[in-house]
DNA sequence: TCGATACCTTACCCGTTGGTAAGTCAAGAT
DNA sequence: ATCTTGACTTACCAACGGGTAAGGTATCGA
């Protein structure tokens, strides 16, 4: 059974989003598993690797995701409502992933270095594509439909990621209330975009 | 002289914004000074409180920016505008502190609870009212203000702090290009906003 | 001249860190 | 019955973490 390496991943996963890769210990990790740190390092062999592999499984994921056999058969506009849907967090294991590629991106710095891997190129690429195929998008460059994903990409990431502090500011009501608000108006953001600003 | 108490502060920001709160350590700032580790707890006390009082700075720094009298004088479309270009990070300081704030956006579950402040709350209340004093967005309600304001503030920031991956991606001048392009289009992304995305 | 205060250092503490080494133990394969 | 392999554990370690205690030194007002 290699269900023990997923569950570690789901741990690490959810850690590493929470308090990012310096603020988790692997004994920390361990701990919610009721194993010791030593097996999750006879699995993964250092600390920087198992972070490096709950990356991967979520850029799998996520490619993935764009893949689906449902997915193909929508239109490209709608390929892209759904997956920015998603990446919108509904699901707080979505709003976990958002987390840890923002930090990712904050953190790539120092370690694209050694690792020389860079978790979300495919699947930003991929969406690039997409948007390429939607209506008025056949002539634009590369660049121009990649800063537009990029520009639906960030602000969905930006307030799936603000969770926390939202609800601090506006306690739980509070928060459920602008997440709906945020939602109606991303489609508006996205139809803007699709139209080409216009 | 308080002058070093700046100098902390400056380079206590720059780590923080570059590691993060844990992959920091005191003696590595201090290291950065010349200085022993001591000489930062002598000043702040702990940690802790260093990393609230760069916050601290930041968050003035950026409501003085929106309060200047030249920013004043500006149609308030002007001064959203003016506000989101800076945000887009044209210095490197302007982009370590996009990345700083996003850090403590992800961290700010935590220390939240303890230190019971929240730091870009006043700066988003106020670029909320200039958004509602902008032309066809009188009657609109905070809310809607408020997420069209995040939608900005989130897809400039997410391309703020992405400024390491993206070299990693295109190399320095593909950046560069990418920047440019970018820039362009967040132009676009606001008028789409101010016009109520018609 | 004396004391106080601000600023900083050396010396030290102890819990935590990622990681190594070596052993245990059950399940298969031969 | 033996060997191997995978999945762990206990035991241990050197380095580093934030923080305390105490002392030194310069400045300054009385």
């Amino acid at each position: 059974m290699s269900g023990t390496r997923d569950q570690i991943l789901d741990a690490a996963e959810q850690q590493f989003a929470d308090r990012g890769f310096y603020g988790v210990s692997l004994a920390n990790i361990a701990e919610t598993l009721g194993v010791t740190k030593q097996a999750l390092l006879h699995h993964f062999g250092t600390k920087e690797r198992l972070y490096g592999s709950v990356l991967d499984r979520i850029s799998k994921d996520f490619l993935n995701a764009l893949h689906t056999q449902q997915m193909q058969t929508l239109e490209p506009e709608e390929q892209l409502r759904s997956f920015l849907r998603d990446l919108l967090g509904r699901s707080s294991r979505d709003a976990s992933r958002d987390q840890l590629l923002v930090r990712e991106l904050l953190d790539n710095r120092e370690r694209a270095a050694e690792a020389g891997a860079w978790y979300m190129r495919d699947f930003l690429d991929a969406l690039t594509q997409v948007l390429k195929t939607c209506y008025g998008w056949h002539e634009a460059t590369d660049a121009e439909a990649f800063c537009a994903v990029y520009q639906l990409v960030g602000a969905a990431s930006y307030f799936a990621i603000s969770g926390p502090t939202l609800i601090g500011l506006g306690g739980e009501e509070g928060y459920r209330a602008i997440t709906e608000q945020f939602g109606r108006q991303h489609e508006l953001l996205i139809d803007a975009v699709l139209s080409r600003y216009r």
